[in-house]
DNA sequence: TCTGGGGTCCTAGGACCC
DNA sequence: TCTGGGGTCCTAGGACCC
């Protein structure tokens, strides 16, 4: 029996979390910063229709937020991961299985629901999500999960649709994927795309219509399945068993530019603190890990500096004092004076699980270990229940002159005590 | 002045082996 | 002067995603 998936996306979802606790905003333009308040990573329609472009710097759209009085939000990363689980779950007890694909997507297995209409399904899911969340979502339906996506863009696009948009008649592809340019597909990026158009590929519809043997040769793997997927033959399951991350990465953009190595340590130490909470997270020890440091790639008029260094550690640990020193031995590696750091970050690497993991040979080393896992445990704890940052490593600092500001940050109104908001009869 | 963070997969090419 | 062929493993870098 053949596939069918839906793709739940939200639209626009940071900017509709700061609309769910703030009515106030409503048909007002949005937009949300990355961190540091450096650059647009969301927008709602309202701000798109200003010409507010994805990723652009902030200071190069001030003027118009100004002049448009759009309301300008710091990442709330608290706010945004409570509602996506939120979000989740409501469809969770809509279907019997889902992949939660990102923050604000999920594939649906939409096989054997008895339904009759799958747009009348689709629109359940939409108004279920709405009421119980606040979130408005879009949904696509389709018997592959690359035209899924094409279908959930088409969904959003065209009011028509009001938010459902099913594919699953092959009739009702033809004119839809004609409507696709090739950039919109799910894999191909504006690299791709510009290749694909010098050979004349310019539509959804051109692109699965092409010879996927000759596509292999020219652009790989990728593409055929990319070809097939959209002729509606499903390459890609949906994967419900998230498998654990491979290497975790923790870096960030400075607030102000570093120069001095003591302020770069101080730095690098409380990522590689922060990148080891998440390894322990995922109950994974680490064996190696990297240490990057870079100037800023803009044209700034000053020397441009980047450098890694790789190490491996003298066993697999997720000791956050381990983590560190040999950070810092990397940091001293690549460390050069009179350089202006713009960011710098740490990634663990060859991650294993941490159960039944390689005893030293060394009885000492053991019971090391055992103080060690016992240590980062009542830490882990304890940052739980007093909030993150409460108990840290001396090598963080204090001081910490290299943290950004997030000045326009909205409160956690789901996930503190003193945030909630209240309501007046 | 001010330009995000965290991931995955695939491929090509080099090292090495028999 | 002539200088194999094929396999595996690893790594760096590219491309892409949200």
């Amino acid at each position: 029996m053949g596939r069918i998936f839906a793709l739940v996306d939200c639209n626009n979802f940071y900017a509709s979390c700061e609309r769910v606790f703030n009515p106030a905003l409503e048909r007002r333009p949005i937009v949300v910063l990355s961190n540091n308040d450096g650059c647009v990573i969301a927008r709602s329609n309202e701000a798109k229709a200003l010409g507010i472009s994805m990723g652009a710097p902030f200071f190069k759209v001030r003027r118009i937020v100004e002049r448009h009085d759009v309301a300008v939000f710091s990442s709330n990363y608290a706010l945004y991961g409570d509602m996506s689980r939120r979000v989740m779950a409501v469809l969770a007890g809509l279907v019997p299985r889902l992949e939660v694909y990102s923050i604000d997507e999920a594939f649906l297995d939409l096989r054997g629901l008895g339904a009759q209409e799958l747009s009348e399904l689709g629109r359940h899911i939409r108004r279920t999500v709405r009421q119980w969340t606040g979130i408005p979502v879009s949904v696509g339906i389709a018997p592959s999960k690359t035209l899924a996506k094409a279908a959930n863009a088409l969904a959003k696009r065209d009011l028509l649709r009001q938010g459902v948009c099913d594919l699953c008649d092959p009739q009702a592809r033809e004119a839809a994927l004609a409507h696709l340019a090739v950039e919109e597909i799910w894999g191909i990026g504006a690299r791709s795309g510009e290749r694909l158009r010098a050979r004349g590929i310019a539509t959804a519809r051109q692109l699965r219509d092409s010879d996927p043997a000759a596509m292999r040769r020219h652009f790989g793997l990728v593409m055929e399945r990319i070809i097939w997927e959209l002729r509606g033959v499903s390459c890609l399951a949906l994967t419900d068993i998230r498998p654990p991350r491979q290497q975790i990465i923790t870096s960030r953009s400075f607030g102000v530019r570093v120069t001095s190595y003591r302020d770069l340590a101080e730095a690098i130490s409380h990522f590689a603190s922060r990148a080891a909470e998440k390894l322990r997270s995922q109950g994974d020890n680490a064996q190696a890990l990297q240490v990057f440091v870079r100037t800023s790639p803009f044209n700034t008029g000053e020397p441009f500096y980047q450098n890694a260094a790789t190490l491996l550690l003298p066993m697999p640990t997720q000791d956050t004092s381990l983590l560190i020193r040999h950070a810092l031995l990397g940091l001293r590696q690549i460390y050069r004076r009179g350089y202006r750091y713009q960011k710098a970050g740490i990634m663990l690497l060859d991650l294993v699980p941490a159960l039944g993991a390689q005893a030293t040979l060394f009885a000492a080393g053991e019971r090391e270990t055992a103080k060690s896992q016992a240590l980062m445990h009542a830490m882990d704890e304890i940052n739980r229940r007093m909030g993150s940052g409460a108990l840290r490593f001396a090598a963080e600092g204090t001081r910490q002159r290299w943290q950004g500001t997030a000045a326009r940050c909205s409160p956690a109104y789901t996930t503190r005590w003193e945030d909630l908001p209240l309501v007046r009869a």
